[in-house]
DNA sequence: TTCTTGATCAACCTATTGGTTGATCAAGAG
DNA sequence: CTCTTGATCAACCAATAGGTTGATCAAGAA
């Protein structure tokens, strides 16, 4: 599929990205992330699962292309793509769209046959 | 988290719901039911797989909120909740925004020091 | 009642997830 | 060189996801 940015986004790429953020950890490391950068041993320290968990939480989330890394002397830092997210939502609010649509002429249907049943009524 | 909508949305809601998008059948279903709604076995007709394999996707989709069901004799027509689609994207965008947000202000910080970098150049 | 249709239930198999512990590596600091 | 820090690799384990086959159920149709 095509998004608005006119990138094209495969559906393994769309699976990885829902499955990253189908796990409340990784979208608390997101949220955290939009605040600004950090790295592995910063985004840790809030949970209660070990380091090593982490890493593999971000990871995932780096595979999905949610985020990226920069290298700094040992540190790692962890940087959230914006740009992939709108991806997701642009996924969603493709359908989204088509279905609320539908309703709306569904809705304006009923209101054009509540009028007609009215104005027969009128005429006996 | 709340969103737009005023709508309460736990962490298992986002769970299931993007779990249930992780998946290329459950999304082409979601696709399919943004033109209309439909039951089991013509949502089943594309795919290679079997009917109880596409019967326990919609499970899924129900359990995660995304569709409901209602009963027709003995069909089951399957609706697509585009609200609870809306969900979904509000919460992305939440924290894209932030961090889209930030990007900007950075971008304006980078073209400040630009400037005074090139005025001092010019005072040289 | 019997037959057909639409759909689900139940049991099972395999691959993958999310977590652990312990070892290892890479880059500075002393 | 040795020590510390930040982070990853490797092996393992329990739970779950996605799929199958076979039986079952509920509602009309004949």
């Amino acid at each position: 599929m095509i998004t608005k940015t006119g990138r094209t986004v495969d559906q393994d790429t769309l699976d990885k990205a829902f499955m990253a953020l189908a796990d409340p950890v990784r979208r608390a490391i997101v949220a955290r992330l939009s605040r600004g950068d950090a790295t592995v041993n910063e985004l840790a320290e809030p949970f209660a699962i070990t380091k090593q968990a982490v890493s593999k939480h971000i990871q995932v989330l780096e595979h999905a292309g949610l985020v990226t890394r920069s290298r700094d002397a040992q540190r790692r830092p962890v940087h959230l793509d914006a740009a992939a997210l709108e991806e997701l939502t642009a996924w969603i609010d493709q359908y989204r769209l088509i279905a609320e649509s539908r309703f709306r002429r569904l809705d304006a249907l009923l209101e054009t046959i509540e009028n007609t049943e009215e104005k027969k009524e009128e005429e006996q």
